[in-house]
RNA sequence: GCCGAAGUGGCGGAACUGGCAGACGCGCCGGACUCAAAAUCCGGUGCCCGCAAGGGCGUGCGGGUUCGAUCCCCGCCUUCGGCACCA
């Protein structure tokens, strides 16, 4: 044995195997032909892709390794396992980046992304190079705006006013979901402002069933479809019109609950309702000026009510009643119609309101015990309820008498059944410059003239100051601005807005199929083949924007025929947050735990062994070096133990021995725990139980069997060690071989330990060979002294046998 | 308020379908090797009583079902996460 075998050098091994995959092409995944895709299933393996705004943490080193284990562990099973990487570059994230370390977006881009991926090698993840792609790429948001030209015509993008978040730091637009619940902005942490402005939307709300429906077809964790349909948030109801009795003028409300209708004691319209502006009274007008300054925060803090009389009066279409309309920011304007009905006998914040400003309350609806009249409101829905104080209707149970109520209304014109989503458009368009382009010239004769498709890509050009300044940073770039219109040839200014990062990110998935195409977004058969993704790995906090987005990406695109499928993930894994300290390991904090220098310290296959034995892979974790020590403690031993095997033990088939059925044991708990749990810290503990036995008896005629097996299955963690010691045993290429299948004959213990217990407490243990009859069982357990002196010489009430297992006297 | 997840040794965690609670690892204690230290190896390690054999207690709390409950049911407590004047 020579110094080199000897000692475990992490740095040289890792690098000798890691050109030896490369010469070898081995982690490049050809698409198949026809014949190929007969013989072996396929699987599309995908974490998120990374924001190349910093440099590698270690949430980056989680969600790959994961992938990358189970990159390892399907191939070996016999499926073509796609698993692409890319860069998610443009966007705020990384133009922030640009801001903070100087120089322009493009290279400080460039350079994270040649620093990411350089990590990403020296770790060693399996990952299938030729169809890198970076968002930034004209190559790739050509074919972007390619799909944004089909949304187009199909009026699923289109432009509005509409009131938008602003962030005065940021100088742009920022999505709903891009602000904190203190009204701050997620980015950056400014308070976040109010301002009406034109902007570009997709219309995700025409999906909003669908996207809501097909959650149903996925296998994701519930936790994470939950949020999704919260986000969605459908509520069923009704609009209603109430008559402005002043100007003869109709104006609607959504509720949930029109069988409160009799009890509407006023009215409520929210400050930026369009009515309102038309309202005379100071008083009013000033009150709108304080909400809209009103920080989100402030607005939203669900403490003083607010709001002014208009001196107008609305007419209650089901028992003409008048009732006084109010201005009030506790009603929403992005919600419902931006009116309601309040009935502050039903509602608790109608009725705040009520006590407030010293409205009238009148019950509808008697609950089954106890009174309202004034004290509290009553809110909830009980079985069997009834309506009171409704006219005709008195005495039906309050869901039959809200549909009769509908029913009539609808009769009248002035009501119908209707559904509301929470959902909103997606405002797409950012004030910034670092993002995709968005094809269209505006021109003052023909609007919004599209791109003709061969003009594309609209490339981003570059400017003298990209840092937003109230208007779009493009807006500088004269030259590029203005162009004939392709519809007349008349003056025209190109749109100077860019996307949202997360448009990029809609579809990407689809790109890795064919990510080199020239003539279009992507190949339908290639798309088709390879899609939906089998396994989508990352966080949580992309359970909603990302992941909904995408999914109503690929829905439209179904819709255009571009693609055959309508869900783009089959199934998702989500990943705990690593955590160092208290806080989560991002690029702001955590430079120390950098994967970099753990790698450097402990070497690939250790920090990857760590990440994933820290605990379960889908709960949050505390990083510790401490076991990035103990893993490459464990390679090491593992090392030595193998090494010694590959010398002393003899060769030759497995003999069936102890050390023998503990490894096919090791085999169907480590496939289980990665194949079917993603329990991914057990399997490692199982192949260390066998290499603890392993070690005891290096010379065992089945140690051979037992060293090729540990090091067969700790291959997906660490790959490099698990090839040399593979070599070392006298094979070769460990990466292409099958991963090994338990033998059932094996697993079949030859000796079994029965627990015998007196009523359910442990008192003796008995060693039988498997199929002892019941009766020789209790026998046995019988005769056992500890039993005796448990069973006081009483005969047991009951006896349990579990064959194989246990017997259980009950006294 | 609504929705979701979780409470197990000194610590991270295991127990997968109701059947040996604490696998595996960290830490700690003892020993071997060493002039010494590091590294490595061997042994021990839930708590309490006991010299020991052994016994008792023990999975957030209180009940229940069961021969048997970390696991199922009911009612609480705590922690974490998401949504939130959503009409």
């Amino acid at each position: 044995m020579s110094e080199r075998d000897r000692t475990y050098d992490p740095q040289a091994v890792e690098a000798r195997w890691q050109r030896v995959w490369t010469d070898a092409r081995a982690w490049e995944v050809p698409d198949p032909d026809e014949a190929a895709r007969a013989e072996r299933p396929k699987s599309y393996v995908l974490e998120q892709l990374p924001y190349p705004s910093g440099k590698l943490h270690m949430g980056h080193m989680l969600v790959y390794t994961i992938g990358d284990v189970v990159t390892h562990f399907r191939r070996r099973n016999g499926a073509l396992v796609l698993h692409p990487m890319g860069f998610d570059a443009f966007g705020l994230p990384a133009e922030n980046a640009a801001f903070r370390e100087g120089g322009h977006p493009r290279e400080i881009t460039e350079r994270y992304i040649e620093t990411i991926r350089a990590s990403m090698q020296r770790i060693g993840w399996w990952i299938d190079w030729s169809r890198e792609l970076s968002t930034h790429d004209p190559g790739y948001y050509r074919w972007q705006q390619w799909q944004f030209l089909r949304f187009l015509e199909r009026g699923l993008a289109y432009r509005k006013g509409a009131h938008a978040k602003w962030c005065p730091n940021d100088q742009t637009v920022v999505a709903n979901e891009q602000v904190l619940p203190d009204g701050s902005c997620e980015r950056c942490g400014a308070q976040v402002e109010s301002r009406l402005m034109e902007q570009w939307f997709f219309r995700i709300t025409d999906y909003a069933q669908a996207l809501l429906d097909d959650l149903e077809t996925v296998d994701w964790p519930e936790s994470i479809k939950a949020r999704q349909r919260n986000w969605i948030g459908r509520s069923e109801g009704a609009e209603i019109l109430f008559r402005i009795e002043e100007w003869e003028e109709d104006v609607a409300v959504f509720t949930t609950r029109p069988d409160t209708l009799h009890g509407a004691t006023f009215f409520v319209l929210a400050p930026e309702h369009e009515l309102v502006s038309r309202v005379d009274a100071p008083e009013v007008q000033e009150y709108v000026r304080r909400t809209a300054t009103k920080r989100t925060a402030e607005r939203a803090a669900a403490g003083e009510k607010t709001g002014v009389p208009t001196g107008l009066n609305a007419v209650n279409p089901a028992n003409g009643e008048r009732i006084p309309i109010w201005v009030a920011d506790y009603v929403l304007m992005d919600y419902g119609t931006g009116a309601i009905m309040a009935v502050p006998a039903h509602d608790t914040r109608d009725f705040e309101f009520a006590r407030a400003f010293d409205l009238r309350v009148r019950q509808v609806v008697r609950p089954l015990e106890g009174d309202v009249d004034g004290d509290e409101p009553y809110v909830q829905h009980t079985e069997g309820e009834v309506l009171v104080n409704s006219g005709d209707l008195d005495g039906l149970p309050a869901p039959e008498g809200g549909r009769r109520i509908v029913e009539r209304l609808e009769r009248e014109g002035r009501g119908r059944f209707t559904i509301n989503f929470r959902l909103r458009d997606w405002g797409f368009s950012r004030q910034r410059y670092w993002g995709c382009p968005i094809p269209v010239v505006h021109c003052e004769r023909c609007g919004i003239v599209p791109v003709p498709d061969e003009e594309l890509p609209v490339v981003l050009p570059d400017v003298e100051d990209y840092k937003p300044k109230g208007q779009p940073p493009l807006a500088q770039a004269e030259e590029w601005v203005n162009v004939p219109c392709p519809a007349c040839g008349g003056p025209g200014q190109r749109e100077t807005e860019t996307m949202d990062t997360f448009v990029d990110s809609s579809w990407y998935f689809l790109r890795y199929c064919d990510a080199q195409n020239e003539e279009a977004p992507f190949d339908r058969g290639l798309v088709d083949y390879w899609n939906p993704v089998d396994l989508y790995i990352g966080g949580v906090d992309h359970a909603t924007m990302h992941m909904i987005y995408a999914r109503f990406w690929v829905k439209v695109l179904n819709d255009l025929g571009l693609v055959g499928f309508r869900e783009p993930f089959a199934s998702f894994f989500s990943n705990g947050w690593v955590t160092a300290g208290k806080t989560k390991i991002s690029k702001r904090a955590g430079a120390s735990v950098a994967p970099d220098a753990l790698v450097e310290r402990h070497g690939a296959d250790a920090v990857r062994l760590a990440i994933l034995f820290l605990g379960p892979a889908d709960q949050n974790m505390e990083w510790t070096e401490e076991t990035a020590e103990s893993m490459a403690r464990f390679v090491r031993r593992l090392w030595r133990v193998v090494g010694e095997v590959a010398e002393r033990a003899p060769q030759g088939g497995p003999a069936g021995g102890v050390l023998a059925r503990k490894a096919h044991a090791t085999i169907a708990k480590a496939t289980d725990d990665i194949g079917r749990r993603f329990a991914f810290n057990t399997a490692i503990s199982a192949v260390m139980e066998l290499v603890n036995e392993l070690s005891r008896e290096p010379t065992d005629p089945d140690a051979r069997f037992a060293a090729e097996t540990a090091v067969s299955l700790i291959q997906p963690y660490a790959p490099h060690a698990a090839e040399e010691l593979w070599e070392r045993l006298g094979h070769e290429r460990l990466w292409e071989q099958p991963w090994p299948i338990a033998d059932p004959a094996l697993l079949e213990r030859d000796v079994l330990e029965v627990v015998v217990q007196v009523n359910g407490k442990l008192r003796d243990r008995l060693q039988v060979a498997p199929g002892t009859p019941e009766d020789e069982l209790v026998a046995l357990a019988r005769a056992s002294e500890r039993v005796r002196a448990h069973l006081d010489g009483g005969e047991p009430r009951k006896t349990i046998v579990v064959p194989g297992k246990l017997v259980n006297f009950v006294v």
